[in-house]
DNA sequence: ATTCAACAAAATTTCGAAATTATAAAAAAT
DNA sequence: ATTTTTTATAATTTCGAAATTTTGTTGAAT
């Protein structure tokens, strides 16, 4: 008898280790340990191995396996680069087809999103409130550019986020409270700019944001 | 004894296919049917079909298979204005980037496409050379943006590339000698202005070559 | 005639193991 | 001592089949 697999459950949660530098940067993934730590068949392994693959997670050569991906400055600079011209083209699509639904959701996901960031700005709990914070985060960003017309920009971009997180967390930055005064400023300017359908601002903001990783 | 089989060239063969509508748009792939077909395991076959879908040319649903994309309006629309944007970026970055050896790639690969373009336009034996033109193009276009400095650039506009291709011959469009007169002399514009380094001519060129697929 | 349930057939997913290939270690040759 | 060959070990890839889930069909109930 085959016991029940959860190969989703599996993939989601190497994903989150991913995104979370539980593994060193360009680190070996061996089917064998996987298999042995989720007890399942080496097959299920390396088919979710495959997948996260496909999202630029993992690197992958024939005949030599799975690694994670290298964590490097040209990588991170890249990365960013590309992240921020994604995000700004997709927010002025965003400020021109979105209506008031995506006002309000945009709004919403800001406020979720501030409120945290002061929170850890004034407490100085960053580790307690990591996963809250960064899932807030991505979804300030997603909204932001989820009223563009393009599937495959959308598609895209949320690919190239988790790369960027991903080199973000591998590449020890200074997540201290200094980190966090500093962004809530920034998503602010984002939001006010996004509001007021001012183009030029918006994308001088997205760009403010994001150019102290390239 | 098992049977040495190729995946890497079952890959490529299916990944052809793809290409040039050899499978009808959002048509199953059955793995069944493709295991017998290549002499190989179900397994071996959603590999494939797995990589085929991080590349966005197949479709996956958990639990019910694997599909060929479909081939509507609405997503070439999306896939050709991506496009635009990737290769405008790239052809610009190039330009900036891009030394003498760059310049020659481009001249050589410009020089193959136009004498095959030329060919088909004044003999019309389209299907005989679609292959050759199509390599040629890819090559072409490729090398236009191959100078800029972001790799996951790159990478993304090969993935798009492939999409757009693929949305193409699924929709059967005008593939006559009418066609390629038209192509000649745009892709002699993106020439010109990548040569001459006139980023705005670059910009349109690039958008007046691929309007029509909007 | 339409809807629903029960069953049968087909397709997908997962497994455990065999076969292949790469990597590391030891031995031999320069 | 360094390089090359050989051997042993470990990792990757592929297979064939079992287990699971979906899809299609038949027959009963409304």
């Amino acid at each position: 008898m085959l016991t029940k697999v959860h190969t989703t459950e599996i993939h989601d949660e190497l994903h989150r280790m991913l995104l979370t530098a539980q593994f060193g940067p360009a680190q070996k993934l061996k089917p064998e340990d996987l298999r042995k730590r989720y007890n399942c068949s080496a097959n299920t392994i390396r088919e979710i191995l495959l997948r996260l693959t496909a999202a630029g997670l993992v690197t992958f050569e024939e005949q030599r396996g799975f690694r994670t991906r290298e964590a490097t400055p040209e990588r991170r600079h890249d990365v960013t680069k590309f992240r921020i011209l994604l995000e700004q083209e997709g927010a002025i699509a965003s400020m021109q087809n979105g209506g008031l639904e995506w006002e309000a959701q945009l709004a919403a996901a800001h406020h979720k999103l501030s409120h945290i960031e002061t929170r850890v700005a004034t407490s100085g709990a960053v580790e307690d409130n990591m996963q809250l914070w960064s899932d807030a985060e991505r979804d300030f960003h997603k909204t932001l550019i989820s009223a563009c017309d393009s599937a495959l920009l959308r598609e895209t971009y949320n690919r190239v986020y988790d790369q960027f997180r991903q080199q973000m967390v591998t590449q020890e930055r200074d997540f201290g409270t200094n980190y966090f005064r500093a962004i809530i400023s920034e998503h602010q300017a984002i939001l006010d700019a996004a509001l007021a359908r001012d183009e030029p601002t918006c994308r001088e903001a997205i760009y403010d944001h994001l150019k102290r990783n390239l």
